[in-house]
RNA sequence: GGGCCUGUGGUCUAGUGGCUAUGACGUCUCCCUUACACGGAGAAGUUCGGAGGUUCGAGUCCUCUCAGGCCCACCA
């Protein structure tokens, strides 16, 4: 019986122990590169990833039957802040109560184990990658290749380093990046606060009191009449009584709370802009794990909650509130934590690349999009961008900047390229001297973003290779990807790769869609809706699961629903039936004997098959693999398991009445179409397939696997539009009397007297003897289209 | 507020302006036929979210509208 748990394991190590998938460093044919995604180490692998990496391999193994030299790389992305607080969660530490070293020490270590075994699942869905061609992204390789992609950015003048408010987590404590963002809805209370002008009282609303000793300007709508007097004046903040300018700017909503709005060293991103537009003063309120500065004096120390509820008793006390309600607004939060993020004044380095806008809309159009309208995410993303890039993270684990600065004047000291992979903390700088004298050198300790290394994925995987191989991989033929991450990882291969190269990274991106709970919601810890692949593979199999992932278009979410997994089992079982049968009667049959003379039906099928191979090939070519699989699975079921192995049936168990050369035209019609719609269906189901092509095809065609076999070449020969038509008329004959019979209530057996009209039988002759035998006729007359029992 | 996607029998889904609108699951009926009852043969069920329009002809194109989802912006 079919144990189909044993046999993916079988097949899983047979292709890992015939080095199936093993990119060819010699070969000339021609490459198909794929930019893998590096998985960003989490522990399990989750649907979303059998869902999309499914997606992708359909690809993969598609294009190596296609006779490509594949370029299948795969990576793991774990460094920065994800990985940080992996390790944070597994061993119930917090980096900051921690020795630097002690920290990434741990998290060194403890990737070992946790990396094999997240590996392990992405085997086990068969992707067929080449595991050889590896990297890690915290790896001696992966620094040196992102530390040297740093250094030339910043010899070209693409990256700065400055002090300037940057978007902040105070859990996380490290700056952040737009992309980094997420929204939450938070409740929380809007007052309306007093200032006043010469004792007269504006009111000003705010939800954040807390920043009122930050407060360095107030500003009115410059139309606004109401307080077209007040501009050009002072007020003074509630509290702490120090006075601040009114001034005017367009960007103030007069319809938003009393029309009035307080700019505060910062409460917001409009505050970022007013400060730099109006060269406002710079006032710190919070310090950088979101405590009060002293400059809050009283409220010094306390977190930004706790001064919060002080401050707006205080005003209470000395009825400096109007008004105190709740409401709820959408507040930016970390995606790594949920923190609302602050602004706050640091040093960071940044990519400078606002100014490249419109390139990078031109590059994103360049490149062959699939779907199309996933372009304008990207395009959504590039024109909303506001800030340039910040690459610095002030947290332990992760890439370190190749970078010293001079105690002195602080001059930027770069590592020389041979120098890496360097930590500046441990290694020295590779002068002894600055310009201005000074020996003296700070190493930096922030550590690059974690993006700004997987954007360098390309060079990651190419770089592993020879390097007379590089000009051949790269550009890459193909990125694969899901939608969510086109702002961040797409977006940033691309500016790296423009920036390096003035290149596109690849030609074509495929977007997958999301793996959604079967109420077509997002899976999440926290809905508590999490179904793991892991024991979709146990219940299911790893095939089945692939079928399900084939099921949605490009692009596309698809719910989980387990009626597919269904549908995939049912499949596997059917394929396998189907070919018990066909290997029944081919054991005396060898293809490499003549071929044989076909009947009419044999042509009908074969025409059909071939119009399979050519609409599934031009499916794959545009990356529509789910019209291939409703393709094929259409035909195995219904063509040739329902209606042509039926019929054929009569030629195989009684070659004496219909001939031998018959039964050797439906052996080879057999042979042919179950071996072409193994081939067609194994980029989607690679084990069953494998297991059926192992057990007969193998010894004739002596190919190693079927996933190295040459994918179904379309014969436009074969095509015959006169036949299909004929031998559909035929099977709609042959449905009229199942019809009869099951109306009738008798088995399919039950043998008939067949009328057909004169016409009928003569157009039809080739297919009179098959329709006999299949519907069991005893006799077929010449009359008015009818069907009786005998 | 801007952008994108989706809306087809009970459920999910195919559908490139043109014959009777796919298929699957479910439901109902029948059939243990020498690959398969994890099967086979049938049946019922939708008028394509709504309203206009273009066209000889629209689920398919256009406009508006309703509903859901996603991304972005806002978030005083």
């Amino acid at each position: 019986m079919l144990d189909i748990h044993k046999i993916e394991k079988k097949w899983q190590n047979y292709w890992e122990k015939e080095k199936i998938y093993k990119f060819n460093q010699k070969s000339k044919k021609k490459i198909f590169s794929i930019d893998t995604p590096p998985p960003t180490v989490s522990g399990k692998m989750h649907m979303g990833h059998a869902f999309s990496y499914a997606q992708m391999d359909f690809i993969a193994r598609y294009k190596k039957m296609q006779g490509y030299n594949l370029f299948y790389p795969f990576g793991t992305d774990d460094n920065g802040l994800p990985t940080q607080r992996l390790i944070e969660s597994e061993k119930k530490v917090k980096a900051q109560n921690m020795k630097r070293e002690h920290f990434i020490k741990l998290c060194l270590t403890n990737l070992v184990s946790i990396r094999k075994k997240y590996i392990e699942d992405f085997k086990k869905i068969a992707l067929s990658c080449d595991y050889d061609i590896f990297y890690s992204t915290i790896n001696d390789h992966c620094r040196k290749i992102s530390q040297l992609s740093f250094i030339q950015l910043y010899k070209q003048g693409r990256e700065y380093r400055k002090e300037a408010p940057v978007i902040w987590c105070p859990e996380c404590q490290t700056a952040i990046a737009q992309v980094e963002l997420e929204d939450k809805e938070l409740t929380t209370e809007l007052i309306d606060v007093v200032f006043q002008i010469n004792k007269k009282n504006i009111i000003i609303s705010t939800t954040r009191p807390e920043l009122l000793v930050a407060c360095v300007a107030i500003f009115v709508h410059p139309n606004d009449k109401r307080y077209k007097e007040l501009i050009g004046k002072k007020a003074a903040v509630p509290l702490f009584k120090f006075k601040v300018p009114i001034l005017k700017d367009l960007r103030v909503d007069m319809e938003k709370g009393t029309g009035i709005v307080m700019c505060c060293t910062f409460g917001d991103q409009t505050d970022v802009d007013w400060y730099k537009a109006h060269k406002l003063p710079l006032k710190t309120a919070l310090t950088k794990d979101g405590r009060m500065t002293k400059l809050a004096k009283k409220y010094s120390g306390l977190t930004i909650k706790e001064a919060r509820k002080e401050i707006i008793q205080d005003l209470k006390k000395q009825n400096l509130i109007k008004k105190q309600k709740q409401i709820t607004h959408v507040v930016n939060v970390h995606e790594r934590c949920g923190t609302p993020i602050e602004f706050i004044h640091s040093k960071q380095w940044f990519i400078k690349y606002l100014d490249l806008k419109k390139d990078f809309l031109k590059n994103g159009k360049q490149l062959n999009w699939y779907p199309k309208f996933m372009i304008n995410r990207l395009e959504n993303w590039i024109k909303g961008l506001q800030w340039d890039w910040c690459i610095s993270r002030q947290i332990p684990f992760g890439i370190p900047f190749p970078v010293w600065y001079c105690k002195k004047c602080d001059e930027v000291i770069l590592a020389t390229p041979n120098q890496l992979p360097v930590d500046p903390l441990i290694e020295k700088p590779p002068i002894k001297k600055c310009k201005c004298g000074s020996t003296e050198f700070i190493p930096e300790k922030d550590i690059i973003n974690t993006w700004a290394t997987s954007s360098l994925t390309p060079q990651l995987a190419v770089q592993l290779m020879p390097k007379k191989l590089w000009k051949k991989l790269f550009p890459m033929s193909l990125r694969p990807q899901a939608h969510d991450i086109i702002s961040f990882w797409l977006f940033n291969t691309l500016v790296k790769s423009q920036l390096h190269y003035k290149k596109n990274p690849w030609k074509d991106v495929m977007i997958s869609g999301w793996a959604l709970d079967p109420k077509g919601k997002k899976m999440s810890k926290s809905r508590g809706n999490v179904i793991e692949p892991q024991e979709i593979i146990k219940k299911y199999s790893a095939d089945c699961l692939r079928f399900w992932a084939s099921s949605s278009k490009l692009g596309e979410d698809l719910p989980f629903h387990e009626k597919e997994l269904v549908s995939g089992k049912k499949f596997i079982i059917k394929m396998w039936n189907a070919s018990k049968f066909v290997f029944m009667h081919l054991k005396d049959y060898n293809i490499k004997t003549k071929k044989p003379k076909l009947e009419t039906i044999d042509k009908w099928l074969l025409s059909k098959i071939n119009k399979i191979i050519k609409n599934s090939t031009a499916y794959f070519e545009r990356y529509e693999y789910s019209k291939t699989k409703a393709d094929v699975e259409n035909f195995f079921w219904n063509i040739f398991c329902d209606n042509y192995l039926e019929i054929i049936k009569d030629r195989l168990y009684n070659p004496k009445t219909r001939g031998k050369e018959s039964r050797k035209a439906a052996q080879f019609t057999l042979y042919t179409t179950l071996l072409t719609i193994l081939k067609l269906m194994a980029p989607i189901m690679p084990h069953i397939t494998e297991e059926i092509y192992q057990q007969y095809f193998k010894k004739y065609e002596k190919i190693k696997s079927i996933h190295t076999s040459e994918w179904p070449k379309y014969n436009a020969k074969a095509i015959d539009k006169k036949i299909e038509k004929l031998g559909d008329k035929a099977i709609q004959i042959v449905a009229k009397a199942r019809q009869y019979k099951t109306k009738n209530k008798k088995s399919l057996k039950t043998e008939i007297i067949l009328t057909l009209e004169k016409e009928k039988i003569k157009e039809l002759s080739d297919f009179m003897q098959d329709i006999k035998a299949v519907t069991n006729a005893k006799e077929i007359k010449q009359g008015k289209f009818s069907i009786k029992l005998k």
